[in-house]
RNA sequence: CGCGGAGUAGAGCAGUUGGUAGCUCGUCGGGCUCAUAACCCGGAGGCCGCAGGUUCAAGUCCUGUCUCCGCAACCA
């Protein structure tokens, strides 16, 4: 092999709807990391798709009254457009629709129970619909979704389960032996502590409740898991054949895999880092070499969500900013290591400060006097001073910033040292004032070789800016006038002299626009309302559908007499420390007393409670919420605003409730 | 005591192996006029969460403590 290869990923995103500005940096960090290698001489495959299947997809498409396929190939398109809109460089897009891909996730499927790695068991648990997740008994109880907080369904089927302690030492060797696997570092601990030293339980791998999936072939009944549908895309897309050994694949598949990086967002690392490295190993093919999980955007301090009504689109910011505004401003204000924060304010700060000022306006500067003064020719950098090195020298020291920083995925700080670099031109202006030299004509020649410098730094910043803002990077070296445009043509001073003089830089043109903040500002700000209210009317009247709730299946009396509920009156009343929503409640029930522990801390203090009487249920078995014994349950209603239901104080304790 | 991260100028952040506390935005003042009221220079503004300790010397090491965040657990 005499070329690097590099496969780069991102997670495939989910086809339910279109994805907001936050899933959006994904795909445009994965492609400034793509640009780079492939500038650093790599052979590069990036990779990016849709995820389709699951049960969420299938309910979302029946309400609109159209097939799951219609659904997702109208989401699929809309998320392809985004993408393509922000300029990504992706080289193969795929859908878990693909026919290819489904039927190597069947051979994938039959492949690990043929192997045992997989058996027939039956599951009982509760499912949530959005999160397309089992839930056991201590997960989710009362109904509701540890996750999302939405119900979830009682669920009983025959399913088909990995068995995950079978290679759980040898992924603990593997993450122990391999640095960086799990990137950042702090993730990595999140993932060992809390799930391989506690213990991998059996990962439930199909599902009999609906039928939106890739089917298992041998037990039509089933379909696969959608988790394990979507990370089979990695390899799939690469064109893995299930029935060949890793050495028997194609060319084009043993060239990239190993896979160099899946960047994915923090929150799915558990099913990278550890269900994805498993099935590799099932698969018997290597481990990818790094997982990079990637923090998010929140809207000012808060989580984006549609329901906030705060949900901000690449493709509506691109409207006012540029593809390249949007672009930079994601890659330049997200931190590495910490959820990074959009606000209309700092986006259009961003703008002004970076791209107009410092950026657009020595382009425009320079160029202006190269017209001005030589028009548009260049000449050749004929009388240097002592001043010139410096700039030199602050071009060398941006590349190999720039180069440090990307190699480590420090894509902010590599962005700093590039536009470092344009403060230091701007201040070789001010340091040569050129229109000083200009008005004595035997300063000509160092005239010539002041702005030979500049152009030769703009080109070495243009360059840079490539895996960055592409389209601008290109329109500056066209208005330079030079071919000198890869990484090649830069990085060391002997390489300072890429301008050729006696050729011509073209007219200047305005790359971005200044933007008055306080009037946009405002525009925004209307519109954020606008979406807000649109918000809050939805809500509205999605609370006011839940006045005719789903009807529970009738039972009979004796079902109803069967629960126990009797009159307890509260009598000591704690928080449970570490937790946010438990109290632990001590009530009298006039014949004996009972310890119940119950999830109303956010609604309840201890104070408010103590004294009252309240209706419990008795008979409940008993559990474990937080390792502290529960005997009962408080009644209370309300989803969203708990209440509980207080009794009157006539009522006698222990009296039996009907 | 479940695991881990963070608390530094008005805001957002850097601070590597302990040795005069920095950057960006904002703010105040000055300079320049080639340029998109852009560019350049300078000032003000911090007891580096709190309390102890080690040291000639601590944002940086140790101990304790408070607060915030992530993961896990969790609404009987």
């Amino acid at each position: 092999m005499d070329k690097k290869n590099y496969y780069i990923t991102t997670a495939i995103a989910y086809a339910s709807r279109k994805p907001h500005f936050g899933n959006t940096y994904e795909v445009i960090a994965t492609d400034a990391i793509a640009r780079y290698k492939r500038e650093m001489g790599y052979d590069v495959f990036f990779c990016t798709g849709t995820d389709e299947h699951g049960q969420k997809i299938e309910n979302l498409a029946k309400e609109a009254g159209i097939t799951p396929k219609q659904y997702v190939d109208g989401v699929a398109g809309e998320i392809k457009q985004v993408w393509d809109g922000m300029n990504t460089s992706y080289d193969y897009f795929i859908r878990t629709t693909d026919e290819g891909h489904e039927k190597a996730v069947q051979k994938i499927f039959a492949k690990f129970f043929r192997n045992g790695d997989i058996y027939k068991s039956k599951y009982e648990g509760w499912y949530c619909t959005p999160c397309e997740s089992f839930f056991t008994d201590t997960q989710a109880v009362d109904g509701k979704c540890p996750d999302c907080g939405r119900p979830v369904q009682k669920a009983s089927e025959e399913a088909y389960f990995f068995n995950m302690n079978k290679y759980a030492d040898r992924l603990m060797a593997y993450i122990e032996a391999t640095p960086g696997f799990i990137a950042p570092e702090s993730r990595k601990k999140e993932m060992v502590n809390n799930f391989l030293k506690a213990g991998l339980q059996d990962l439930c791998l199909s599902r009999t409740s609906f039928k939106w999936g890739v089917p298992v072939d041998f037990d039509d009944k089933h379909v696969v898991y959608v988790w394990f549908d979507a990370l089979c895309n990695y390899i799939t897309a690469l064109g893995y054949d299930p029935d060949k050994s890793y050495e028997e694949q194609s060319e084009h598949f043993k060239k990239y895999w190993p896979c160099d990086v899946h960047v994915i967002g923090k929150d799915i690392l558990r099913f990278h880092t550890i269900y994805w490295p498993i099935f590799l190993m099932a698969l018997d093919l290597p481990l990818p070499k790094q997982i990079f999980g990637h923090p998010w955007f929140n809207f000012g301090t808060d989580k984006m969500s549609k329901s906030r009504g705060n949900v901000i689109y690449a493709d509506e910011l691109a409207e006012r900013f540029g593809v390249d505004g949007v672009r930079h401003y994601a890659l330049a204000e997200m931190p590495f290591n910490a959820d990074g924060s959009i606000t209309y304010e700092t986006v259009i700060k961003r703008f002004n400060t970076d791209l107009v000022n410092n950026l657009g306006n020595l382009v425009k500067r320079t160029l202006d006097m190269q017209k001005k003064y030589f028009d548009k020719e260049i000449q050749a950098p004929a009388a240097p001073e002592a001043l010139d090195a410096e700039l030199k020298d602050a071009c060398v020291k941006a590349y190999a910033g720039m180069v440090e920083n990307m190699d480590a995925f420090h894509i902010a700080d590599a962005i700093d040292c590039i536009f470092e670099m344009f403060n230091r031109a701007n201040k070789y202006i001010d340091e040569t004032t050129p229109w000083t030299l200009a008005k004595d004509e035997s300063m000509k020649a160092r005239l010539g070789t002041v702005l030979y410098n500049l152009l030769e730094a703009i080109r070495w910043g243009a360059v840079m800016l490539k895996p960055i803002i592409p389209a601008t990077s290109e329109e500056i070296l066209s208005m330079l006038g030079t071919d000198k445009c890869g990484f090649d043509t830069i990085g060391t001073a002997d390489k300072f002299c890429g301008m050729e003089s006696g050729k011509s830089v073209c007219d200047s043109k305005v790359l971005f626009a200044r933007i008055d903040e306080a009037k946009m500002l405002a525009e925004l700000q209307a519109e954020l309302d606008a979406k807000r209210k649109a918000a809050e009317e939805a809500a509205a009247k999605e609370q006011a559908k839940l006045e005719a709730p789903e009807k529970m299946p009738e039972i009979n009396f004796d079902a109803f007499m069967a629960v126990e509920m009797r009159c307890a009156k509260i009598i000591a009343c704690e928080k449970v420390e570490k937790s946010k929503k438990l109290l632990k409640i001590q009530a009298d029930l006039g014949y004996e007393q009972r310890q119940v522990v119950s999830g109303i801390a956010k609604y309840y203090t201890p104070e408010q409670l103590i004294g009252k009487k309240v209706a419990m249920v008795t008979n409940l078995a008993h559990a474990k919420l937080c390792g502290i014994e529960s005997n009962g349950m408080i009644l209370a209603s309300g989803e969203e605003d708990v209440r509980v239901l207080f009794l009157d104080d006539a009522v006698e304790l222990g009296a039996r409730i009907r």
